[in-house]
RNA sequence: GGCGCAUUCGUCUAGUGGCCUAGGACACCGCCCUCUCACGGCGGCGGCACGGGUUCGAAUCCCGUAUGCGCCUCCA
């Protein structure tokens, strides 16, 4: 894998890189990082340490040290220069340019598309050294390709045009093409491709929503590959085991947020309660909530089957750490009830949720009102909202305290 | 403009000449479950871009058209 370090994670990127590392995993290959800053312009200055932070929150491990493009600058120069001593380079205005063939075409079979044919009329010289000594990307990326022994080049299909360029490189050479795949792009809802260019979708952006790395790292390997006409849900090693290039699709595919909530979703629920609530502590305290633990861990059960992103914690479960003001619109005129669940709780024993929950039965039948309208200014009172984890459960964890305390105050301001 | 790549339900896809009156999943709609919301169960809607070929037979092969995207930089 080979971003340039202009900025963060990108997800497009990042479904290329799971393809290599899927790919790599499944052969027993390696999986290479390199990071391609010939463009000293356009570097960001974190950004190589936010990719490596990406791609390890992802679980995408890659092997032996991580490569800098611009380490190569004098490899590259004294290639450039053999190759004009040889009569396949030539200087022009202080750079040194590529004599691409002239007549048939440059071909190969790649991975993913079969077949590609360039006629060579249509390719233009290239740069291989800038007057200021720098190479060229087309010229350090085969190269380099190359210098580490990279056996498959797994791309996107921005890189097509460029392959036949560097094929002529890497022959002019002397060494072995390697294999190409170029993968289509992931677009977004627009249709457009999800570049850099286009809203950013970073791999942090997802992070910091909440969305579970196991999760996002299935939905992504389906985006343009599949198993077969029914799998959808994949561990990490069953991805590893399956994942095969020619079973990858040419066309784009385009990013749907809604399936990747519901797989997110699915693999939240399927969490062991502990693991769930490492995770969401983990969460929680990278978004800066700081939350009781041991409380935290209290809700689990709850909310587990409940939310399906981490990110919609805080406003489902939010009233468990902090007090809550509903508007008093809400309750509508029905403070009689609030009233009556008060008192009643205030006298149940013990204060857990089954005998909290024939309390409120009770009370919703003596009122002649069905469960569902007896609860909503209940739970609007404790809570905050019209939706909450399951009402009685909520109230035993809340405490009598506490519960009768907010159920005061909503009648008092209403 | 040139070159290249792509085109199956709204979305991700299965499909490699007959198994397809095109299968699955997400989304959507309806019903059931139900203290809200979810989960779960059942059912439904919905597609081979278009036009020509080839063939006994085409979503699958060929050609063309359309549309989308990419590249054409001393960016990567």
């Amino acid at each position: 894998m080979a971003p340039s370090p202009t900025g963060f994670l990108h997800i497009g990127n990042v479904r290329t890189a799971l393809f290599n590392w899927l790919f790599a995993r499944h052969e027993g290959g390696e999986f290479k990082l390199r990071i391609e800053n010939t463009d000293t312009s356009r570097e960001v200055a974190e950004a190589t340490e936010q990719i490596q932070e990406s791609l390890r929150w992802l679980g995408l491990d890659w092997d032996g040290d991580v490569t800098f493009q611009l380490d190569r600058i004098d490899d590259c120069a004294a290639v450039a220069r053999r190759l004009v001593e040889e009569g396949t380079a030539y200087e022009d205005d202080g750079a040194i340019r590529f004599r691409m063939p002239d007549e048939g075409v440059t071909a190969w079979d790649d991975a993913v598309r079969g077949r590609v044919e360039f006629p060579n009329q249509k390719l233009e010289d290239l740069v291989l050294v800038r007057s200021d000594g720098r190479p060229t990307y087309n010229f350090a990326s085969p190269m380099e390709d190359v210098w580490d022994g990279i056996t498959h080049v797994i791309r996107g299909e921005d890189h097509i045009s460029n392959t036949p360029k560097q094929i002529n490189i890497i022959r002019a050479v002397g060494a072995e093409v390697p294999l190409y795949a170029h993968v289509s792009h992931v677009l977004g809802a627009d249709g457009k491709s999800l570049s850099k260019r286009h809203g950013s979708v970073t791999v942090d952006d997802f992070r910091h929503q909440g969305y579970y790395a196991p999760a996002l790292v299935n939905f992504l390997a389906l985006l343009g590959w599949s198993y077969d006409d029914k799998t959808t849900i994949m561990s990490r090693d069953e991805l590893v085991e399956r994942f095969a290039l020619d079973r990858v699709v040419p066309s784009p595919a385009t990013f749907d947020y809604q399936k990747l909530d519901w797989m997110n979703g699915v693999y939240l629920r399927r969490l062991s309660g502990d693991d769930y609530a490492d995770a969401l502590m983990r969460y929680l305290r990278e978004t800066g909530h700081d939350w009781d633990e041991h409380l935290v861990r209290e809700t689990v059960p709850i909310v587990q089957e409940k939310i399906e992103r981490f990110g919609q914690y805080p406003d489902f479960a939010g009233f468990f750490f902090h007090d809550v003001h509903p508007d008093p619109a809400l309750l509508d005129g029905r403070e009689q009830i609030v009233e009556a669940a008060r008192d009643e709780l205030a006298r149940v024993e013990p204060f857990d949720a089954e005998h909290i929950e024939a309390a409120l039965r009770a009370l919703a039948a003596r009122l002649e009102l069905s469960p569902r309208k007896a609860f909503e200014p209940i739970r609007i009172a404790v809570t905050g909202s019209k939706i909450s984890p399951g009402l009685f459960e909520s109230v035993e964890l809340l405490g009598r305290e506490e519960t009768l305390r907010r159920l005061s105050a909503a009648v008092a301001v209403a």
